[in-house]
DNA sequence: AACTATTTGTTCGTATGTATG
DNA sequence: GCATACATACGAACAAATAGT
């Protein structure tokens, strides 16, 4: 018997989809490029607006394009941004998928390694970003939120500085969500780090200490793991998204 | 001056989307339930089917609800799983945010780690799962992609295991990453790995030698490796997707 | 400052496909 | 086989945003 395949079809928009995302990623289209215009494109696949659209917008969300509208509107390519995993991350939390003792027990094992490798990474240029980052971390601020993200600047730029960029996605994604579990909880329930454990790892980092840099951030994710597993139930509570455990 | 928010408003789709997300999120529908049909929606948001359908099918691809057709079809809430963050992993690298030296590093950090967590948690249950599992990898296997799969299968057990939902989530990610990997290069282009070397793992896994599990799993992706490393380029090739480095 | 053209955003009406009973 | 209830798809229109004149 010849070899035949089933001839379900998917759903058109997706179809759409996967055809334009197959374009970009093989460079037909690259960033900053502009998609043909939803007329257009309905001529080209020969199918609705409607279905067009939903494409589009499914290329959207998954950070393929970004969409304008008026004239010189449309969609146009982007870089693919680590925006999505974070997204996704921060949904299983909240579905209850994951705990902030999982979250925090990850990042007792990667960070340390982004340390370790960032320190064996330094060049003139990072070392001066991380030096800008420690400055804003003890800088003034104007709300809570803008305090907290300020105040784990440096984690973001050790992640960028680490060489490995799926060490840096995870890391800089991990570091995120913490970030958003601690800015929604009530501020005085929060209890900042000591500064001078940053202090340290930064200089490790900087005096290119692979081992030092590892073991001090190891020993500063130790000292504020508890305060942020308190921080759970508040944050729970107060998105309304019931316990964890889904 | 009074505090004014900024009055920009989202898309209807986006607004309806995020209510819905609230709604599931909160516990009003559970895993299971259905939402209301799409012309229910579009009377209480007093909005078109269109952006109603939108909204729903943002929910779909976020991994929220099945859409089924016919009659007690409709969107059926389900519990969110990790296929999302695989597939914006996936993307990241097809558009060539990271590479498999990068993949590979990653998992020589983690799945030791994963390994030992699960050295440490094994139950009756979960021993016979990872058995059985073994048994598979080395069963029959129908073509190329049966068998990359099979000879895999320990790894997702073992991530399962560890305990730790979060390192699951990006061990299986991982796993399966390099699944699809080694599935879309020729056959004749793949060298499997020695099958003693997932038999000393399980072995030091069910006999709960945590130090043991982790020197063989590390010492398993040192040995596999650079020739997973090789199979990189043949892989965008046959994508078309061009080379690494975004 | 006002007008115009272009492109996305939204709506309505309608028709078709699909699966349950 | 038929009715039902739902998603899927199409086409034509109008609304809103925005760049250029």
């Amino acid at each position: 018997m010849p070899k035949f395949n089933p001839v379900k079809q998917p759903r058109v928009s997706d179809e759409i989809m996967g055809q334009l995302k197959k374009a970009i990623l093989s460079g037909n289209y690259r960033a900053g490029e502009k998609l043909p215009s939803e007329r257009e494109l309905t001529d080209t696949f020969q199918a609705s607006r409607v279905v067009v659209r939903e494409a589009i917008r499914g290329l959207e969300t998954a950070g393929f394009v970004t969409i304008r509208q008026g004239p010189r509107g449309g969609a146009y390519v982007q870089q693919l941004a680590f925006d999505r995993v974070y997204e996704s991350f921060f949904d299983l939390f909240l579905a209850g998928r994951m705990s902030v003792a999982e979250l925090i027990q990850l990042r007792q094992l990667l960070q340390p390694e982004v340390a370790r490798m960032a320190a064996m990474n330094v060049t003139k240029v990072s070392a001066k970003q991380l030096k800008a980052a420690l400055e804003t971390e003890t800088g003034r601020y104007r709300n809570h939120a803008e305090k907290v993200r300020s105040r784990m600047a440096t984690d973001l730029v050790l992640a960028q500085m680490c060489g490995n960029r799926l060490y840096q996605a995870v890391a800089e994604t991990l570091t995120r969500l913490t970030q958003e579990i601690i800015i929604a909880v009530k501020p005085e329930k929060v209890v900042f780090h000591d500064q001078r454990e940053h202090d340290a790892i930064v200089k490790a980092v900087l005096d290119k200490d692979a081992p030092a840099a590892a073991a001090a951030m190891s020993r500063h994710l130790n000292s504020v793991g508890n305060g942020l597993v308190k921080l759970e139930e508040d944050f729970r509570h107060k998105l309304g998204v019931g316990a964890a455990e889904g």
